[in-house]
DNA sequence: TACGATAATGAGTGTCGACTCAATTTTTCA
DNA sequence: TGAAAAATTGAGTCGACACTCATTATCGTA
């Protein structure tokens, strides 16, 4: 991901992807207190080939993060392509919480994300992207116009941290999310 | 709180509640991850009397939700007499976010009291109260009668989680909060 | 292939936090 | 008041984890 002034050896770059997967594997099954020493014997690396490719545990974590947050991004774009407008976003809130559920990561990300890491252009995008899913639920009279962006963000984070923390079954899932969509909801 | 079988010392008892006093000061501030001894100092005593008293860290923190639990619950009832019963419900949800927003610690009292810490009968009170909150809505036509206590409890736990990790301020809260109304709510 | 540059290794360092315990102090009560 | 019981003290143990660095291995290229 960073546009290095020099290309990177063979070597390097394999276990750079290695690592990556490794972390990611791991913070979602342990939450990102997992030791890095963990992530290194999931990539079968050294623990300071990991020091070396992020030298912070907090610039590892932030990585992965982008990456979730890219795919995010285009998960939304792909809702916007094949569902109905007025639906794409409630779908996204469904499948959002149901991944959270699964990857603890998430959570963080959407929690923590603006705060502790910063990694304020990835979570612009997505912010952009999660606006443009509003509006044209707003334009096709599924979503009520006077909600705005802020409380949307705030409300998907919230359920999705509410899922993970309370490790809430799909059925909970559902009555919940229920509960949410008809208050976003223009129809009675 | 726990019903000794022997009368305590009055310099035990004295720490006891300024072990208490302190550890609910240091959580609520830094959260539940804060050391053992700046309970310890903050009280004034020797980290040794903290764990006299809670063998465990875990206990400690145990004990303020309880305490805090037992607020709450009363919290309920004053509303319950002071309140019309179709609002009463709301206006819990109103002050719970706004105490969680400042106490980190209500936090994982709902986040993690289930799962983590076992405070079960604690637990199921603050639940009967707030079901006696839901029905007397509900009876008041205020809620629909299809919305249920485990997705109210869910969404209790997940705003406040989220107004604390995510930092809301006051006019998010506010209206994070209406679109939860909404959607509770049987009008249109 | 040989050599300099780049990367990997993993034992070691420093720190922090939960928890212990022998020595000392404070209460209590006969 | 005085001694036994109960409580406090705080330096010390133990384990976990982020991060370092001298040594060794691998890669890219002339």
């Amino acid at each position: 991901m960073p546009p290095d002034d020099k290309p990177m050896r063979a070597d390097a770059l394999r276990n750079r992807n290695r690592i990556l997967q490794a972390a990611e594997q791991v913070f979602s099954e342990r939450g990102p207190a997992a030791s890095t020493e963990e992530v290194a014997n999931r990539a079968g690396v050294a623990i300071g080939t990991v020091f070396r490719h992020f030298p912070t545990k907090a610039d590892l974590l932030r990585e992965i993060m982008k990456g979730l947050l890219a795919r995010l991004v285009s998960d939304v774009e792909a809702l916007r392509r094949d569902s109905p407008p007025g639906t794409a976003l409630f779908a996204f809130f469904t499948t959002l919480v149901a991944q959270a559920a699964r990857q603890k990561t998430v959570l963080d990300l959407l929690a923590e994300a603006g705060t502790e890491l910063s990694i304020p252009d990835a979570v612009g995008m997505l912010e952009r992207s999660v606006d443009g899913l509003l509006t044209s639920a707003q334009d096709a009279g599924t979503v009520r116009r006077d909600v705005h962006l802020p409380e949307v963000m705030a409300l998907l984070g919230a359920v999705c941290q509410g899922a993970v923390t309370g490790g809430w079954d799909e059925r909970l899932q559902v009555r919940t999310l229920a509960v949410v969509f008809a208050g976003l909801g223009a129809a009675a």
